[in-house]
DNA sequence: CGTTATGGATAACAAATGGTGAACGCCCTG
DNA sequence: CAGGGCGTTCACCATTTGTTATCCATAACG
């Protein structure tokens, strides 16, 4: 994480079923871990620590990469993907990472059936 | 938005329910998304800068597509309509962007009511 | 009233954006 | 040195958004 001389906030943050812990790069859903990777993780911790913020891609980027995004760069998206997979793997029906299309992505754990009984399988993206 | 090496303000406007969020590009009424689009948001966002003065097409234009308008072009009416559309699915009976004929458009949160209990349907322009 | 100007409403089409799956390269470990 | 985990990048495709044209309603005006 970049943060040029600066210490991670090290409390754990709980949304929802899911808790997140900065210390050990650790997330866990009712306990279970979600078995995220270092990056994975970041970028998870970002965007919960602005719960119901919309981030953009940039800032994102910046805060997990450092410095400035490059032109169509598509890592942010990449590690949201990887993010959310592993996620439902272990919440099904939840969701935490909302995409706001033409902007970037908001966080917000929200618990199955709250959004609409969706029969399709697609995403649905905010705005 | 067009303002070359210019920064975004970046405070939240709050008109009655309305509160519009440029960092995030994001309006909500009550708390409630709104959902706009990226254009879209500008388009509220230039209007509503300016409460309660009358912004001509052109000048909207230029704030958020940048350039000078072409004559007839629709762009902001287009985008006017689009915006009202989602604001009064959000605060029904509210107005926020008003008509002036002839002229351009003006930002102003009118509760239901004020300005009569219209049985009629449809829009009325002021002056 | 009849005519013209102006704005509202839709829809068709084009462009931008993000979701996905997979290939690659690196590094570590057995 | 083979295998696996991880981060990075690319390419393809579905969806969403922006643009433009057209038709319709209403206001302005003689």
């Amino acid at each position: 994480m970049h943060q040029p001389g600066g210490h991670e906030n090290s409390f754990a943050l709980v949304h929802g079923n899911l808790e997140i812990r900065p210390e050990e790069i650790q997330a866990l859903v009712d306990g279970r871990r979600v078995g995220l990777t270092v990056r994975e993780f970041q970028v998870l911790l970002v965007l919960a620590r602005r719960e119901d913020h919309v981030l953009r891609r940039g800032d994102i980027y910046s805060q997990v990469w450092g410095g400035q995004m490059k032109h169509r760069d598509r890592s942010v998206d990449v590690f949201v993907r990887k993010v959310r997979t592993k996620l439902a793997h272990v919440a099904p029906g939840w969701a935490y990472i909302h995409t706001h299309f033409g902007v970037g992505y908001r966080f917000a754990a929200t618990p199955p059936s709250a959004g609409g009984s969706n029969i399709a399988i697609g995403n649905v993206s905010d705005r």
